[in-house]
DNA sequence: GGCTACATCAATGTATGCAAAAGAAAAGCC
DNA sequence: GGCTTTTCTTTTGCATACATTGATGTAGCC
């Protein structure tokens, strides 16, 4: 779908690449990497590898055993609640301040985005299920570009990175679901009414009951 | 006083270097630099420069300018306060899981760390004040660890090797400098006495006093 | 005279080769 | 036979050469 992906330079797309099979499961955290030999999975030198190799590093995907190569971090369970904690902590700041600066098109833009979610909530079929799951990143993203803040968008994007394997809808239930899209109206009404009391709650709101269903899914 | 730092590799001293060149205002933030000159200066080649470059573009030390190579990155004063809140939200989070799960061990070295602060503060010669700094740094990097997150670990150390720890260290007086150091044995404390509340609102208080000097600071 | 197109240069991006560090395995010594 | 030493192998670190990209200026054309 993205077809600027071919702009990007080698080492932009080593990292994403890597990090994509790191998140879909592809790389998993018993493999033993080596620089060598993932620059011969991307068909590149080294060079590009080992930059987007530092960086994944340094975000604490991939962790270096001493003498023996590269290895993928492992997610413990506990760790996932941590990152929904450290999401809670980010996004309801960036919902504050989005109250605070938000346009009055990046209004209307939440609000529409929230009436995509309900217009196809419960999914009907997997095009409802892209659908939704494209709006919702959109209205986070959207938020985030109002808070005006590009050392926190940052690192929201690190820290949705991080949970991105659970941002896969597996886990919600139509219930879930409805209630999600509700959020999101909540939250854009919070933000029109430039009331950063209510949309950071809203939002807190919001990521906890994300919070919750991860806690309660098992499989 | 420290001879490991001939054990360092070159891209490491190099980052290491331009950053100690930044902080203390040899290269300004008007300067135009490349990465050629940058090697040159350091007497090595591209390689670990670039590696080092990058480091700094990424925490923010640097910026491109698109055609017409590097620049040093000027502070805006809202973005001063913002990196602030963030650091605020993790940090404070960070102390309350400390709070929860610092070993007896981790706790003994808190007091040790406030102690040898207090014992240097105010500092009365050059030689305090890289002591207060590296005991200020331990203090923090051992919340961090104590906290059992290395997600939040690697979420922190984006947030703040942007470098303001470091830039605004030279805004304290002697005043700030002691209440900091207060602040720390709190923190100890409410981490010893294992309360999560007590912790988090005690860190909370100690960055907020610290972007409170950031503010009011003029030049 | 103004605009386009092409040449040129500066800066970054990439490939490759070699060096150095760290483990593992094998040989020698006690 | 167990321990040390040495060498071989694996993996990362660094340097250099080359490619590419994008900006600037100049010449030619309209």
């Amino acid at each position: 779908m993205r077809g600027e992906e071919d702009r990007l330079n080698a080492a932009d797309s080593a990292y994403h690449a890597l990090r994509d099979d790191i998140l879909s499961g592809v790389l998993k955290p018993d493999d033993r990497l080596t620089e060598v030999t993932l620059a011969d999975r991307l068909n590149m030198s080294r060079t590009p590898v080992r930059e987007a190799v530092k960086r994944l590093l340094i975000e604490g995907f991939l962790t270096r055993a001493p003498g023996e190569g590269l290895r993928v971090t492992g997610l413990e369970p506990d760790e996932v609640q941590q990152i929904f904690q450290i999401r809670l902590k980010l996004e309801s700041y960036g919902a504050r301040r989005a109250a605070e600066h938000a346009t009055p098109a990046e209004q209307a833009e939440l609000h529409r985005l929230a009436d995509v979610m309900t217009a196809h909530t419960p999914p009907k079929a997997d095009q409802d299920f892209d659908t939704i799951s494209e709006a919702n990143a959109a209205f986070h993203r959207t938020i985030m570009l109002a808070a005006r803040s590009p050392r926190l968008g940052a690192m929201m994007s690190l820290a949705i990175n991080l949970g991105l394997v659970l941002r896969t809808y597996r886990m919600y239930d139509d219930h879930d679901m409805i209630r999600q899209s509700r959020h999101h109206h909540d939250i854009a009404e919070a933000i029109s009414a430039r009331d950063p009391d209510w949309a950071e709650a809203a939002m807190s709101s919001h990521v906890l009951a994300a919070a919750a269903v991860a806690r309660a899914y098992k499989g």
